[in-house]
DNA sequence: GAATTAAATAAACGTTTGTTTTATTAATTC
DNA sequence: GAATTAATAAAACAAACGTTTATTTAATTC
């Protein structure tokens, strides 16, 4: 056999491509075979290297589109003339939902950088620290603005972001916890952790904000 | 030629382990091939096998003592008939300075826990639990006795073991920061992100603390 | 100092890997 | 409806993989 009956190339593309994520989230990139991931999609192995010219190139292709992705979702989520507390707590929501939506697909961009060459290493990195900047900025403009009690701006940052990220390593939808729940006990948390002071009415709006979500 | 001169199997087999926690945090475990670890410590890739029976026992090995590692240490560290505030306190102590010390180690056992066998993978992730088993007890311990304020114990356990354990990812030893400073602000994050409200004889206490390591 | 044990080598095992080549068929174009 | 293009199958590639076997040499024991 060769072409098959209903065979089109965008559908097999993106059958592959969720096919990868979920393979490489589950058993890792190295530990996942070319020939596996194409028994997944129903298709020889060959037949994978008309989408993707090497396994590397898959590979990089899911990690720049995921971050693409987020940097995007903040770009569209990122609210005009706030103030810290707000530009946090919409960073904090978007950053989670983001994450808890595509926790495969995270899973692969944070565990599986160092089989990445070099360059592309490199490029992915850059992505990654631009959409960390924006999180340093704002703390930044709230230490300053003294609505928040930050020791160190760039460590609180990593450690935000470690937080937050981590939700997808215990997270599993349909249990305990819904996804409303779980950001608006992790946007307390923020809140607490950088020492933010609310004046009473901003401070009721982003709780409101959040009961809303929950 | 066989065997070499001064040739010692203790020596060889500590040369193996430091070698693969070195190889096995940089490249994966996967991608870690039995050849270059035996090139690494200098010997011929059968002589591996003297030691360790396959390349997941290897593995397996260094999880386990890792994680026995790490309840031991805070076996020692634990204070007995303290409050809350200090046990939390200690707890945050034991495990950034653990985890630091030991970041390789701790890379490979948080990144390869999927390619262990069913049974070792439950081993492991048993004695993760006794762990993070503690910390949920001081943080119940503390809102029970309302010097803690938590909205929800076991998601307050998971963000701050992450954010912790997080500090691996970036901390490099003699950069900007010094092992004690960054103990100290994760301190100060951790009592924040708690609502931690400490009488002030306590709370100048901890504080002393946390400066004399620092 | 001969016998024994421990430690390592050298070479090969079968299998799997990512990838390439060649051939074949379905869909599209003119 | 013939020609062309896109998609796939089937088979093969060399290289690398974890592991085993047989052998050799250094160190230890008695």
């Amino acid at each position: 056999m060769a072409r098959t009956t209903g065979s089109d190339g965008e559908k097999t593309e993106s059958a592959i491509r969720e096919a990868a994520v979920t393979l490489m989230a589950r058993y890792g990139y190295e530990a996942m075979s070319m020939r596996q991931l194409a028994a997944e999609v129903g298709v020889q192995a060959a037949a994978l290297y008309r989408y993707f010219p090497t396994k590397e190139d898959l590979l990089f292709t899911l990690m720049r589109e995921h971050m693409e992705g987020l940097i995007q979702a903040w770009d569209s989520a990122r609210p005009v003339n706030a103030s810290p507390a707000q530009r946090l707590s919409a960073y904090v929501e978007n950053h989670i939902a983001f994450h808890i939506e595509r926790r495969h697909a995270t899973h692969v961009s944070n565990m599986e950088l160092r089989s990445l060459s070099p360059e592309r290493l490199t490029r992915i990195l850059r992505m990654r620290t631009a959409y960390e900047k924006e999180l340093r900025a704002i703390l930044r403009d709230g230490a300053e603005a003294d609505v928040f009690s930050i020791d160190d701006t760039g460590l609180t940052a990593m450690a935000l972001i470690q937080m937050m990220t981590g939700v997808i390593v215990w997270f599993r939808p349909g249990e305990r916890l819904s996804i409303a729940e779980v950001t608006a006990t992790y946007l307390s948390m923020t809140m607490r952790l950088v020492g933010a002071r609310m004046e009473t009415e901003e401070a009721r709006h982003v709780h409101e904000h959040a009961q809303l979500r929950a």
